[in-house]
DNA sequence: TACGATACGGAGGGGCCCGCCGCTTGGCAA
DNA sequence: TTGCCAAGCGGCGGGCCCCTCCGTATCGTA
């Protein structure tokens, strides 16, 4: 960062600036080169600083990402821990349904996660980790829940549901449903 | 069909048994270029059968999606009414996870479902409505639950666990996990 | 057998992603 | 201030894909 020439944290910025509006207009598989295009820039250039989409969409991201973690910090002593991870689960499940592309950003995508691993996905694991630990304590949750699980049946949700009409209400409406149980135990 | 010449429909049979293979191998999004390619037809053709992706994809789970049917109508009356839509479910999500590209194949796509809608959901959905009422009746589900909200939470589950190393183990797991609820009321 | 209607597939336009490479420009040292 | 040189830029071409148009080969029938 310090290393870098003025002109390429101008750009980097420029960016950035625009593959969010973009990827908020057109989801996640929005066009690199239309985003360069809007930018003033090469192609060349927006790859040079995000190499892969994947790259760009956790940049575009991060900042929605740490929001969720502080609310994670402020939820960590609320009276209720069931009610606290509810109400975490369901702003992640809004942020996500609500920025469109943000569920792909979280799913591991296939190629090598190693690199992703301080990426989206961690970060927010972290975050969620002890609002589950103390739920667990409680005895309110089953034991064999694990952070991950929770992730990607939010991340799931949400993508099943991007292309819903009314997409966040409809997401709610599922995460409520696997939270309390399609049918609980009798 | 029965208008139709005898090339059209042997290359019909091409195309979609080309496709088959194609998309179990790279999942949704494979190329219709490549089948057609493999098929030894000119892509117009494979587009003039199949308009669209989606159409290509319904064909090919169709099979698939008449045993799950099958499935249902042989779980209608069986004596418990909550094993046996969670048996369904799972089943569903079992086909879902194995077989690449289904679970898009069943996500709702945005475009116009009018026409879908006779498709791979529509079909699942009624098949499940059976199996979800008596359930219903026999009061273990929640009232609200709707069968679209059934099918969604299993598409998304797959689809988030698509790129899993233990892809059916975890998406059997997260099923359960949503069924049961993560955290039952208390 | 000869004639339409039907179906085929090659060609071409438009996009996107990616890598290469000569050129510009910013920042530092003299 | 001036000059240098690496960091950074972006145009270009290749490869792949999707889609449409249209001349042509083929099938089924009279």
């Amino acid at each position: 960062m310090p290393g870098q020439r003025a002109d390429a944290r101008r750009n980097y910025a420029r960016i950035l600036a625009v593959a969010e509006a973009e990827v908020a207009a057109h989801g996640a598989d929005a066009s690199l080169e239309q985003i360069a295009r809007v930018a003033g820039v090469g192609s060349a250039t927006v790859r040079r600083h995000f190499p892969g989409r994947r790259a760009l969409l956790d940049a575009v991201f991060r900042e929605r990402i740490e929001a969720l973690c502080e609310r994670a910090r402020a939820l960590a002593d609320a009276p209720d821990a069931r009610a606290a991870l509810l109400a975490w689960l369901r702003a992640l499940t809004a942020y996500s349904a609500s920025a469109r592309g943000m569920a792909a950003a979280m799913a591991p995508d296939g190629a090598f996660d190693e690199e992703a691993v301080h990426s989206c996905s961690a970060v927010l694991g972290e975050a969620c980790g002890a609002l589950l630990r103390r739920a667990a304590d409680e005895g309110v949750v089953g034991a064999g829940v694990t952070v991950a699980d929770l992730i990607t049946l939010v991340t799931g949700i949400a993508l099943a549901t991007e292309h819903h009409p009314e997409a966040a209400a409809e997401a709610d409406r599922l995460l409520t449903l696997a939270f309390v149980g399609v049918s609980p135990e009798r």
